[in-house]
DNA sequence: TCTCGGACTGACAATACTGTAAGTAAAAGG
DNA sequence: CCTTTTACTTACAGTATTGTCAGTCCGAGA
């Protein structure tokens, strides 16, 4: 109580955060948003929440983002933009659909989902909002359709037989997705093994998806077999 | 302006609600949450609103349920126990997994899925509190998969072959929740149609994939037919 | 060195929502 | 007919949260 005459935020004060470039701080709120919301719910991500994580004070966020809304959408589509890069080197890279089955696509679109926290926030959104749609979503399946379809024709060429329409893999795809994004918010919740187990029935799931969908798309089904692993590609 | 020396609300007011029973008040609180829940958000299932829909006072809600979680955990309840009576009386009536596919079950599950709110609800729910879970969700497969599993035994008998393991079956019907639960909440996003052709790209996607699992189940993959559907039952 | 933009802050305004309290009237039951 | 219960209401308390405002301090450029 010595100083209450005058402000108590002078020169040196050590709770006054050193100044950042604005990237940086836009970029640790943006992070300690996605934690909030991968933990609690919607309900956890609230400005001073955020920015008591940050070590800032809120009125910084709105500095930054312009209002609550301007800071979701900003996580969104830094979360959006983030996978549809990695989908878009796997499927240049050629790791889309063929060895082990599709996995390698299945684990990116997975993973965004669960441990990046996208399923949580796509559903967030469109909750909040049913008539809302995501641009993003439509361009990235459309994408992965086209490359597929071409990709499946190349191999066509070798394998003969026939090419699975547009609209059959448009629906496979379709499926993959939905899967993902359903398995990220109540996997858990269906899964019937003890709770610590739960990630690895998860897996299995994913991994039993995937060949499932690729023996689809070929055309032909092939068993299931006992480990779940073919190791003779490569 | 003429009575404001009395109180307004006397004997015969006509704002004021006749007297219902309990249960019909409870049930057009529960029905009006439902709506609300259906259209906007969880952002939308503020008791004001919904007691103006009913035509009571906000506090009539809290009187019949106690607190504002207490309506959404009897919202939850019902909702699982409608679907539950549903599919367990389509599974007892023979009508789950056979004639064309799976498909009554899948219906039956989509619709209360997307129509009955139900995915809505869920994803409320898991995005409020990811570590709550549903009782619920685990008992009612667990009961589809032990009743299809019963089912395809008696079928092998009748056709040979192998029946699949109880994993297998697990992980299909897994699959199939998760792409009904998917497509109530992000469908629209993903279908690539007209926005007014949307529902029924649904529709068709819904019937795919009940082939697909019906085919998938019976360890034999049967091309997709051009029209999507076998006049050869019945 | 002086000035200006902008990152950042504390205090406050505005709003909105859940839940409580106290009371009214209608049904239920003796 | 009198009492008790309960469906229902108005008014209000309490609280939490977003957004505004005026101002501070730092760095960059004239």
């Amino acid at each position: 109580m010595v100083e209450t005459s005058e402000k108590s935020t002078s020169v040196g004060d050590p709770r006054r955060r050193p100044r950042q470039s604005a990237e940086q701080t836009q970029a640790e709120i943006l992070d300690a948003a996605g934690r909030r919301l991968a933990e609690g719910g919607p309900d956890a991500l609230r400005l001073q929440d955020i920015a008591r994580d940050v070590g800032i004070s809120h009125p910084t966020i709105l500095h930054h983002f312009g209002s609550r809304d301007g800071l979701m959408e900003a996580l969104e589509r830094r979360a959006t933009s983030a996978l549809t890069e990695e989908v878009g080197r796997l499927l240049l890279s050629g790791r889309g659909v063929d060895d082990e089955g599709g996995v390698p696509l299945l684990e990116s679109v997975g993973r965004a989902m669960k441990e990046g926290g996208l399923a949580r926030l796509v559903a967030w959104w469109v909750l909040r909002d049913p008539s809302a749609h995501h641009e993003e979503a439509g361009k990235i399946t459309a994408r992965v359709v086209e490359l597929i379809r071409v990709r499946l024709e190349e191999e066509q060429d070798r394998l003969g037989g026939q090419p699975p329409s547009r609209e059959e893999i448009a629906f496979t795809v379709r499926l993959a997705v939905l899967a993902m994004f359903g398995d990220a918010l109540i996997g858990n919740q269906l899964a019937q093994a003890a709770a610590t187990k739960k990630d690895a029935e998860s897996e299995r799931f994913r991994a039993w998806l995937g060949q499932l969908l690729a023996a689809h798309l070929r055309g032909a089904f092939t068993p299931p077999a006992e480990d779940g692993r073919d190791p003779s590609t490569d």
